[in-house]
RNA sequence: GUGGUCGUAGCUCAGCUGGUAGAGCACCGGGUUGUGGUCCCGGGGGUCGCGGGUUCAAGUCCCGUCGAUCACCCCA
């Protein structure tokens, strides 16, 4: 039976997660961030330092646990990659070099309700920069960039990453006179599903604001745009903050760098801002063109004092894929498929039993030079062995030559049979693995 | 964690006001004595999510539970 949140997916659907998470890596390790696992299970009070999100987190018990076990050993399954990654730096700053840049692709575990593209737990594809002391800021605009390369390669949906910075709402309101900006962050970030009436409802209800302060966060949450006239468009609310400024400046520049490398990939979204409540600055979104209901598929952003060794500060910025979710999403409308169930490339045909060894020895020929290949499960009848290879959408049937004659094989779609040599025959590039396209 | 909807064969679903389970597709076998996909014929398969209750009788009504999904919360 199925548990609730914890999905397991057939070989198909492995297999194109797979291969995003090739995708991913190998993209990661083409910006020069090095590979990193670290364990799944963190002291509750690493997990708990930075926010208040106890509830969503699932804790580690032995079965034969003494009675009064202390909260402060408790052990609890790791929520997102970077509050282990900020441990990990700060355990062992004095091994690593700076700035120190990284990926993790791990599960990550969350005690949420599930629903379509929300798992408890679900495969996460991060990276981050960390340095000592301060960041220099041009690692935020880098990463959009790193994103953008990973899902171009693949046949997905045309992403859009939505950039705000957390100063630029903050300095904002703060400049309004607000004071429970997070609560305002939640309440705005609302827009698109309950409508502008209605959150200026809710923040004068719940966020003392008044109805000049809640119109003003309202426009500041409508403004958007792909290059910097977003920057105008705030200015000209009239709202004076020096944080305001600062975040303007450091949106403008994700902005224009993602917009001289990589059009059409970042939009300047300033309603959005949530995202774990360690983001200090810079923070991204990611929906997929057609999906925008389903959520944010990649998100991430700057952390000023998520790590920190006495009194020296390691800031950070990362991005973070939510494989699970994304994939989940594109499965459950049918969006994705692979042209074939499993790896195999080409069926060795077994006329007979007799013949077995000779058959393995074909599919040894090939295996050595990288073709997949495998002998037929018993010596049935041809029609059998190709439906066989035909019902996982193995494109290609070897047939052993009989008494001294040549081999062939046959392309069992196309339906064409050729003679062939196992040590010499090549499978088309395109065959030679399954291939995931979009739909 | 709170609330709503849903749960019949591998899949999509039918089953009226309670009377003891069906179709299409898929699957298996044969027609087709070692080269598939079409067509024809035949066949297997269901503790009606699970557990309890009401009733002479429950797929159908009630309660609980598990799972899916939606909203809230939160977020990948």
């Amino acid at each position: 039976m199925p548990i609730s949140g914890f999905p397991e997916w057939m070989p198909p659907q492995r297999m194109i997660e797979q291969r995003v998470i090739d995708r991913a890596r190998a993209t990661f390790e083409l910006y020069g961030y090095a590979p990193l696992e670290t364990r799944s299970v963190e002291p509750l009070d690493t997990l708990l330092s930075k926010g208040e999100t106890s509830k969503e987190v699932y804790l580690l018990s032995r079965l034969q646990a003494e009675e009064g076990q202390k909260s402060d050993d408790q052990l609890g399954l790791h929520f997102d990659l970077t509050v282990p990654f900020a441990r990990f730096v700060t355990e062992n700053a004095g091994k690593l070099q700076f700035p120190f840049k990284r990926y993790q692709i791990q599960k990550v575990w969350r005690g949420e309700r599930p629903q379509e593209g929300r798992y408890r737990e679900f495969l996460q594809a991060d990276i981050d920069v960390v340095n000592r002391g301060t960041l220099p800021f041009h690692y935020d605009t880098e990463m959009p960039l790193v994103i953008g390369d990973v899902l171009s390669g693949l046949p997905l949906p045309k992403a859009r990453i939505q950039v705000n910075n957390r100063k630029v709402c903050e300095g904002f309101y703060r400049g309004l006179g607000l004071e429970d900006t997070a609560q305002v962050l939640r309440v705005v970030d609302k827009l698109d599903k309950i409508g502008a009436q209605k959150v200026i409802d809710q923040l004068i209800e719940t966020a003392g604001a008044s109805q000049k302060q809640a119109e003003a966060c309202l426009q500041l949450a409508e403004i958007s745009s792909e290059d910097g006239s977003f920057a105008d468009a705030v200015r000209k609310l009239g709202v004076q903050d020096p944080l305001l400024d600062e975040g303007l400046d450091e949106l403008l520049q994700v902005v224009e760098t993602a917009r001289e490398l990589n059009p059409g990939l970042v939009v300047a979204e300033l309603k959005i801002a949530r995202g774990l409540d360690y983001y200090t600055g810079t923070v991204y979104e990611t929906q997929l063109e057609g999906y925008e209901r389903f959520g944010s598929v990649c998100s991430g952003g700057r952390y000023e004092n998520l790590a920190t060794v006495g009194n020296e500060k390691f800031p950070g910025v990362g991005i973070s894929i939510g494989v699970s979710r994304m994939l989940g999403v594109l499965f459950g409308q049918n969006a994705l498929g692979v042209s074939r169930s499993v790896p195999t490339c080409v069926v060795v045909a077994l006329p007979n039993e007799e013949l077995r060894r000779t058959c393995d020895r074909t599919a040894a020929a090939l295996r050595r030079r990288g073709i997949p290949a495998e002998v037929a499960p018993t010596a049935a009848k041809f029609g059998k062995q190709i439906q066989y290879a035909d019902k996982r959408g193995i494109p290609y049937v070897w047939f052993p030559g009989r008494e001294g004659e040549p081999d062939t094989v046959k392309d069992i779609r196309s339906g064409e049979q050729v003679e062939a040599d196992a040590t010499t025959w090549e499978a088309p590039a395109a065959d030679l693995y399954p291939v995931i396209s979009g739909s």
